[in-house]
DNA sequence: TCAAATGTTTGATC
DNA sequence: GGATCAAACATTTG
């Protein structure tokens, strides 16, 4: 479901309620988010103090007094504030200021404890609102294949899912099977800026609501109303009037209008 | 009934 | 060894 801003969103909106607070009590579900061991989540959380609360790409992070509780909302997955539990809540946190859910239909997310943080964080590449042009562009020039497909893989840079992607390549006027090691240094520079400008102005918006993505308030983004591509396959491109098209690349629907975007 | 959905992991293949 | 690609995961919705 969500992507960096919708992850920030939510991140910022449960940061605000649950900083300091003390778990009292943790109900714990699901063995598929936990990967396993719902119990040791349960326990781990019990009686923890939450200090802050932090995103890296789509990663969350609730840092512990002892030890961490990792969140990947996935494609479905929710944190809701002070809501009532439902079909699909999958951990239940009580606080001593109010009650956290994790909600997930798929079960594609996590939500587990860690004591000490796990290697696979370190595998995530850098966020995508933090990355420099130079990183960036000597990554990029490595890889032969093509650009899309590139921006969803979250060791090259964290955050970037498939509205973004899209809407990025759009506003860079770059085509989605354009040859990622082969963009002139120019149209790097392009799309660099088009990712943080397109991530922050979709922040400014709290995120996309395409289904049912809400943040810990239950409140929608706004920003799916000014996506220039995604989803609008067969209108008429905002900047040329062409017919957006849709293709499948790397296994995802890719949006894209043929006459703006060049390879 | 089929296709598609805001994502990642795994295993095969190049 | 790395990059790339398809399949798998589980469920809903059109």
């Amino acid at each position: 479901m969500p992507e960096l801003p919708e992850v920030e969103t939510v991140v910022r909106s449960v940061a605000a309620h649950v900083t300091g607070a003390q778990i009292t009590h943790a109900e714990v579900s699901s063995r598929r988010v936990t990967r396993g061991d719902h119990e040791k989540t349960a326990r781990g959380l019990t009686g923890a103090i939450i200090e802050a609360v932090r995103r890296h790409g789509k990663q969350i992070f609730f840092e512990l007094d002892s030890g961490l509780l990792y969140v990947h909302l996935g494609m479905t997955g929710k944190l809701l504030w002070n809501t009532e539990p439902g079909k699909y809540t999958r951990a239940e946190l009580t606080l001593d200021r109010g009650v956290l859910l994790y909600d997930d239909v798929r079960q594609f997310g996590r939500f587990e404890y860690f004591r000490e943080a796990p290697a696979f964080i370190s595998t995530s590449g850098p966020d995508a609102l933090s990355v420099s042009f130079e990183d960036f562009f000597s990554r990029l020039r490595e890889r032969r294949g093509p650009i899309k497909p590139l921006l969803l893989n979250q060791r090259f840079i964290g955050g970037v899912g498939n509205i973004y992607a899209d809407e990025a390549l759009f506003s860079a006027r770059i085509h989605p099977r354009a040859k990622a090691g082969r963009l002139s240094k120019q149209r790097a520079q392009e799309l660099y800026g088009s990712i943080l400008r397109t991530l922050k102005l979709a922040i400014e918006h709290r995120g996309s609501s395409i289904s049912d993505y809400v943040d810990a308030s239950g409140e929608r983004g706004g920003y799916q109303l000014l996506h220039c591509v995604y989803g609008r396959a067969g209108e008429a491109c905002c900047r040329c009037g062409a017919v957006i098209r849709r293709i499948v690349l790397g296994q995802r629907g890719t949006h894209y209008c043929p006459r703006c975007q060049r390879t």
